[in-house]
Formats: structure tokens, sequence, C-alpha cells
DNA sequence: CGTAGTTTTGAGAGGCGTCAAGGAGCGTGG
DNA sequence: CCACGCTCCTTGACGCCTCTCAAAACTACG
């Protein structure tokens, strides 16, 4: 396994304000600091932990992109996510002490590991980072809920729109474009996250094309009409 | 609104071993007994929250059964859980200090109400509970990433087998029978969580009922082949 | 420039939704 | 005790959305 370790300081990191030392003081950020044992790369296509392993840490995404996958026994997967820049993956591995799902990075990516037994001690010390991890995971559980809605309730135009709208919102948070966006998975990987087949995602693409709603050419993708997609979230806001 | 309140104890609930308290020590009991500020009765029909509602409390179900459900702009709503006893509903409120979901009894009920400020506080004290309530709040994660594997990649089948199985397996553990079980819910809300309309939800079952796998009568299932149910979720263990 | 992976597009099939009607259970009131 | 109305459940017929299967186009990369 190749771990290249990096010792690194959240005090410094232009992601603070996204990241876990969100809200922290300077007194605080320092401890933290002392908390984030290194930082790990992993190549596109590798897993930064597999279902079954053990767990000891939370990750911050620092850079690249992520997925997370469950798999069930008969080999049919399911894509629970994205994570990009500031998020925190591996929460799923609390619980039972080992993972439950596969974290993948779509591209070259680097994560600050967080042994979670010092992230559970430092929070014990200071009621502002405990809050947090209590929010970054009623985050998740808020998250996970509007994906059950809109698997269970939204047909495939909603599906795509709804999620073409949540990446660009997460992406301009972080400074990029409102309108223009590069999708960093395969359109089956997006089809196992909204519950459709890659030809369904691909048909939908086009419509949305037709319709004058985005320009599409391969993964770039430009929004022509935010309001275009969200009238096909909401179909009527009225009642 | 009407609220019962009666002074209680954890220490001394036979809910103990599934609830909050879980592996906690005597004394650690007694400190989360001065937590548990009060118990609520709620109605069937009648919520325990409402989306919108300021969040200030987790609640521990002490009897009766809730479903939880987010509703979009347009009406829409989606089932995002079943809670029996021993369960703990609220969660999702801690991320914006408000509940992003509605918590409806389907039957006359009581929950425990745990003010969230003292378990931070407690949990600051005690490590057991702590990592207990971080367990719970991964378990909740972990659960809803399978209902994604569920409704992204499952036929109405396959559901509501898994649903089933699911259901006799969590009331099992309540000591209720393995293959005898009263729904609590009608097939709407069958329908809604598991990402179908209520007919085919019906028809599903009658299916079943067909294959000599389950009785039907109403609410009242028993379920005569757990393999059976077991197949249909996975179709081939093998591979 | 060939090969593998990804994406697009078409044609056909089928699972599930929609609409509709009828039946069963249950509480309420005469 | 029975009639009534309400809610919930079942079943049928039909249609559509999405899946499946298939082939071709495009891109990336060696």
């Amino acid at each position: 396994m190749d771990v290249h370790s990096i010792k690194v300081a959240c005090s410094s990191c232009n992601l603070r304000e996204l990241c876990l030392p969100m809200g922290l003081n300077p007194e605080e950020m320092n401890k933290l600091d002392s908390v984030i044992s290194s930082r790990r790369r992993i190549k596109r296509g590798a897993a930064l932990f597999n279902t079954g392993d053990k767990f000891t840490s939370l990750y911050a995404v620092r850079s690249g992109f992520f997925k997370t996958c469950v798999t069930t026994a008969d080999g049919r997967d399911q894509v629970t996510g994205f994570q990009m820049t500031g998020e925190i993956i591996g929460l799923d591995g609390i619980v039972s002490d080992h993972h439950s799902c596969d974290a993948i990075a779509l591209e070259d990516a680097e994560v600050c590991v967080m042994p979670f037994a010092d992230v559970e001690e430092l929070s014990r010390e200071f009621t502002t980072l405990q809050h947090h991890v209590h929010k970054i995971m009623s985050r998740e559980i808020v998250r996970d809920h509007s994906v059950m809605l809109l698997l269970g309730s939204m047909r495939a135009e909603e599906r795509l729109a709804a999620f073409l709208l949540n990446l660009v919102q997460r992406l301009h948070a972080r400074g990029f474009s409102q309108s223009e966006l590069i999708l960093r998975m395969t359109r089956e990987e997006i089809g196992s996250y909204l519950g459709m087949k890659l030809e369904t995602v691909s048909r939908t693409f086009s419509k949305f094309v037709d319709d004058g709603i985005i320009d599409v050419k391969q993964r770039y993708v430009h929004i022509k009409s935010t309001d275009g997609l969200k009238q096909i979230v909401n179909p009527q806001t009225c009642r």
C-alpha cells in the first residue's frame, strides 16, 4: 500500500472554513492540528478504504473527488455519494468498527487522516468541536434522506436535474462556476447514484440539450438555464 | 399541545439494552437518568415533531411505532424510516437546529425526551456514552445507505422481501416472533418507503401469497418461508 | 493508428404507474 | 343490533417510462 505521509496543519489550510475546523478559534485549531496525523495520496481508481476494512480514521478530502459505494452479495452495487474538497469520508465505519462501503478516488486525490480516537478525545475537550462532529454526522443523515426522496419519488429527468443542481451548488461554494462543471464520474456512476441505467442518463442529458437547458460535451457540462433545471425538479412550486 | 410529562429512569427501563444506555455502567446509568427529563405521549396520527420545528431533544421510542418522512415543495413525500421501541428519533435536527422531517406516531406511543444539550454535556464526561452516540448516528447513516441500495437497484419484489425481513429481524430482537408480525403502517406508507405505489405493494403481497411464501390478512403477515424471502432479495448468492 | 473504455442512439420489451371499480374492516350513530 | 360512511385494501386494464439488447461513434492512450 503506497501511503505517502505528509505533516500538515488545519490552521494554515485554505479549506478550514469548509472542513472539520469550521468555527474553531485559533487555540482549538492548534489542538486540532495535532490530531491530523498525516495526509495520504490516493491514485485515480484506487480505494481509500474497502468494505470490511478496520475503521480507524475519518478522512477529509483535501483535493480530488471520491465516490462511496455499497455492494450486495450478488454483485450489484450502489453509489451512495460523491465527495469533494472539504467533505468528510468514513462515518459509516463508526458503528461496527469496520467500513461498510468502498471509498474510491475518481481522480488523483489527497486526504487528511484524522484518527477517530483522537477526534473523540479532543471533542470531549472542546464543545465547539464536539458539536461540529455531531453536525457533520447529522448533515450526512439529512443528505441521505434527500437522496431517498430522489430515488423514491422522482422520475429520471427530475433526478438528473436535482443532481446537477446539487453538484454546481457545492462547487460554487468552493469558488467554482455556477454554470459550468466537469463531471468526475462516468454515466454509469451517475446512474448508479441516481438509480437509473447509464443509457437513461445519457438520453436524459441529450433531452436537456435538445430543450436548450444545458450544453454537454462528454464530461463538460454548461448549465444555460438554472431555472430550467429547477422547474424540472419542482414541476409546480405552487400548491 | 398535550404534553404529558412523567418522571422516569433509564436504569429501571427494560429497554436499556436496546436503547441509548446500552453498555453503560450503573454509575453512568444514574447520570443518564438525570438527562432524561421526561416522557411524552403521542396519540396515533399525531406528530412528535414537524419539519421546521426547533430542534431541542432526541427521542427514544418507549412504546409504539413511528414513521419519519420528508416532503417536497410540490407536496410529494417520502417515508424515510419506521422506528420501533428503543430506537432514536430526531438526529436530523442537529445540523441546522431545526427538524428536516416529520415524525408521526402510527399508533399511540410514548417517547423519552432527551434534551440534546444535556446529552452532549454528559457525553463529554463519559467516553462510553460519547462513543455510543456516535455509533447511533453512524448506524443511521449505514441504514440509510442500505435503503439507497434498495431504492436504487432492486425491483418491487426484492424491495418488499427485504423490507419484511428487516422488520421481523428488528421485531425478533425485541422478543417478538420471527415469523409473524402486524404491520403498523398502511400499504401507501410501505410504498412510500420502498419507492413504489400502494397498488404495487398490494400486488406484490398477493404474489408472495400465491407463491406460498407468506400469508397475509390485512395488517397481519405470517412468514411461511424466510428462505423464500431471502432468495427473492438475493437471486444468486453464488457468484 | 489500433484498442479499450465511454458515450450516444435506436428498437423493442416489460415492469410498474395510472385510472377505475369493487370489497373488506371498523367506528359511529340511529 | 344493524345501517352507514370512511378508510384501507385488492384486482383489472391499459399505457408509459425505463430497462435491455445492440450497434456505432467518439475519446483517450499506448
